[in-house]
DNA sequence: ATAATATATGTAGTTAGCTACATATATTTG
DNA sequence: CAAATATATGTAGCTAACTACATATATTAT
């Protein structure tokens, strides 16, 4: 059981770890999206999939729901904005608000992924499914976060 | 129990998810070094807590050894040496080598930096020690990709 | 009905990794 | 031992998120 000394420092390396698993997870969805012949970047998913189930959203309240900051969520529609997988117009009633929806060929992307879907949720579960849950341990660690921040209850070690 | 429409799709988003967690843990880590009065940037501790263990290493091997990409540790050395945390020599044997090592300003800065490691892992252990263990997670989901790839396990379905 | 504040959007520039490519030196092979 | 290959390092530019700041419109308080 070799380790290296990375893994060796466990815990003080967790937010590398963490990215360094989230970017390889990352490739290999773009690779299975390819494998199906859809032309599609993973970064686009959280976006494109609110918008799937929401329908319109604001700019704001679309970065809120995805939990990005909005200038990212900015930077993605651009991009989204140019496919022309989603459009956007103005709220009547709030006009400082910028409504956002999918086109036509953006429910049609999303309905020819839905089968992809099926195959990553597959896969995952595969990888996830573990003695320790992944996808039950970041929702545990979040809400432990949630309830006090990493720093407050470094605080408190601080203090003694 | 409100859930926000990434969250509810689960496996789907693991990959931001992973990166969003990531992220949140490496901001509270800083500002725990800062709660010390130590300036240091979490992103040199891979490079630095190795060198602390390994005393003098190559680049690639130093690499290797933390996970990255050379590239990304030819920059974090750039700014250590400019840091003058470490320094470099040639090794004599094999010229192409450039051998890294702490210097006395490194050794004194991590030694400094151990009662801040003692709060780090109280504090995520406390954060990670729920029913299911996210670095015992990470760790079995790392070694699931490693024995077969999530493209490799995505394949399998497609081919049904 | 102003003035003060809050919210929504947008732009510019940063960050912490990466890949692709280039070059120098070692090692292996015919 | 020369040629081919492999390894070590380095540079340039990309990516997908971020923060800080700016501006326009709404809302709230006096």
């Amino acid at each position: 059981m070799e380790q290296n000394v990375i893994d060796a420092s466990g815990l003080l390396a967790i937010s590398t770890r963490l990215q360094r698993l989230s970017d390889q997870i990352r490739k290999d969805g773009l690779l299975i999206y390819k494998a199906f012949g859809i032309d599609f970047q993973p970064k686009w998913f959280p976006v494109l999939y609110t918008l799937y189930k929401k329908s319109t959203m604001s700019v704001v309240s679309l970065s809120d729901e995805i939990g990005y900051a909005h200038p990212s969520t900015i930077s993605l529609l651009k991009e989204l904005e140019k496919e022309k997988f989603i459009r956007s117009k103005k709220d009547k009633v709030d006009t400082r608000k910028r409504l956002v929806e999918l086109t036509e060929k953006g429910t049609t992307l999303l309905s020819t992924m839905e089968p992809v879907w099926e195959v990553i949720i597959k896969a995952t579960a595969e990888i996830t499914n573990t003695e320790n849950n992944l996808m039950k341990a970041i929702n545990e660690v979040e809400s432990s976060l949630k309830e006090k921040s990493f720093l407050q209850r470094a605080e408190v070690y601080i203090k003694k």
